[in-house]
RNA sequence: GGAGGGGUGGCAGAGUGGCCGAAUGCACCGGUCUUGAAAACCGGCGACGGGAGACCGUCCGUGGGUUCAAAUCCCACCCCCUCCGCCA
């Protein structure tokens, strides 16, 4: 959510900077639902103040003597001609700040200046490159067909059975690397960069995913629960480990936040059908390893380059391929400010495809859901500045590894990193 | 699922109809003292919105209601705690 009093202030800078992602910011809408605000505020806070000094004065009369009776009728008639009046002024006011409250959760976050021009994934800008694709000496096979020659692996036919198109069983020693993964990812964000590992549900209310940015706007994206209470399957851990601090203000001592967290995520990928339709590129549940920050507004962008790091890490470790792309206007996320994709090389595709997202919210999502820190310099709350990357999706990082590491007899290198999360072993066959 | 207790400022915790946005303690900030720190003492200190400001309004889990007046009384819901039952 936007600061009111910014989009007031400077509302042609910030509908010009939305433009970069093609989103149309209605300012005349706006400054008219404001004036109406402000007027309703005004007459309702007005009329509640004279009912609060009539309601006063009855007291102070009885206090002093008079008949309980008497003194009521004293302002008996006041007091009509005003609640008269301000039922209407309240309800009026209550219902133009609920409007300005939707409408202001509906515009997306402003893009940095550093966020390029562009409509789409297509006009992404590569920031940098890191390894070099590796030439296979034969003609590589695709994940599946990879996975699905090992020895237990992969297997889309008995996962459609049981819940549809979109949905993986893995089994033996790729289940294993898969759980691995995790394992290594974890320890590697808890012991080297600094983070907190946490457990958290699965399952939150809709409170939780306003917050973060996910509602109102995207429900078709959401799996949502059958039953008494509305609780939605997350989408990914950003929702309930950012939403942690959600009406909390933090001690100074206690900040920055570093959380990492992994979840099983699902989406119900409403608006991509026929897109990555064939292995576990994009499935409806998948695992991740997320990581989330919580930092002061002056830390977010440096913040944002370290985070983005992390997640680099992992994929240098294991010796995958790899680039970073800033977003453009027109690809960057609802909530974020900006944001990096890192991408792995695939060689079926012969081309990086996503497997991380990191991205900077600034104060957009904690102004949304009330997460503050107390700045021991002036004693006052303010907002932080919230930040979340995958590091990483986890079946894309075991997509990659099956394509980067297959050898040419259909068995799959364990990258080295791995072995020791995973016994020793060296090759799934 | 049954019975009882409870949700108040950053935290703890008073407050059962008007003098309460709210005692007190801790934390925090400023000062005195000190070579410095601690301790002690003095002062300050909730959040949000509006206003240039004086100041005004809202907020005591949430939503309704009673009343001239609600943190306080009534109703519903949510959450937490204790005991019993069930259970991985």
């Amino acid at each position: 959510m936007l600061d009111i009093r910014a989009l007031r202030q400077d509302g042609e800078a910030i509908k010009t900077a939305l433009t970069k992602r093609g989103y149309t910011l209605d300012l005349d809408a706006f400054a008219s639902l404001d004036a109406k605000r402000k007027q309703a505020d005004i007459r309702s806070q007005e009329l509640q103040a004279d009912r609060k000094k009539a309601s006063r004065q009855v007291g102070e009369l009885i206090k002093s003597g008079m008949a309980v009776e008497d003194a009521k009728s004293q302002v008996a008639e006041t007091l009509q001609t005003i609640d008269a009046e301000l039922d209407r002024e309240v309800a009026s006011a209550k219902a133009i700040q609920e409007e300005i409250r939707e409408f202001l959760m509906g515009i997306p976050n402003v893009p940095q200046d550093a966020v390029p021009a562009g409509n789409d994934e297509e006009d992404n800008v590569e920031v940098r490159q890191w390894g070099t694709p590796k030439t296979l000496p034969f003609e590589p096979k695709d994940h599946v067909d990879v996975g699905e020659a090992l020895d237990g692996g992969l297997d889309f036919e008995r996962a459609a059975k049981l819940s549809g198109a979109r949905f993986s069983v893995m089994s033996g020693g790729l289940a294993r690397m898969h759980r691995a993964l995790i394992d290594f990812m974890l320890d590697m964000h808890s012991d080297e960069h600094g983070y907190q590992e946490v457990y958290v549900p699965f399952l939150v209310g809709p409170e939780a995913l306003r917050g973060t940015g996910q509602l109102p706007k995207f429900a078709e994206d959401l799996f949502k629960m059958e039953g008494e209470r509305e609780l939605y399957l997350i989408p990914t851990a950003e929702v309930p480990v950012t939403n942690l601090a959600a009406d909390e203000i933090l001690e100074a001592d206690t900040m920055p936040r570093r959380y990492t967290c992994h979840t099983p995520c699902f989406r119900s990928e409403a608006g991509s059908h026929g897109k990555d339709t064939r292995g576990m590129i994009r499935q409806h549940q998948f695992e991740k390893v997320e990581l989330v920050q919580m930092v002061r507004a002056e830390e977010s962008d440096a913040a944002l380059e370290a985070l983005t790091g992390h997640a680099e890490a992992v994929l240098q470790k294991l010796d995958l391929p790899y680039r970073v792309v800033i977003l453009c206007g027109g690809d960057l996320g609802f909530s974020s400010s900006k944001t990096y994709d890192i991408e792995v090389w695939l060689p079926s595709q012969q081309r990086y495809r996503e497997i991380s997202s990191c991205s900077n919210f600034q104060d957009y999502q904690s102004r949304r859901m009330q997460a503050r820190w107390r700045n021991p310099e002036t004693g006052k709350p303010e907002l932080v500045h919230t930040l979340n990357g995958s590091a990483l999706a986890v079946g894309r990082t075991l997509v990659a590894i099956l394509e980067n590491y297959q050898n040419e007899d259909g068995s799959v290198t364990v990258p080295e990193a791995l072995r020791p999360y995973m016994r020793g072993l060296e090759r799934l066959t």
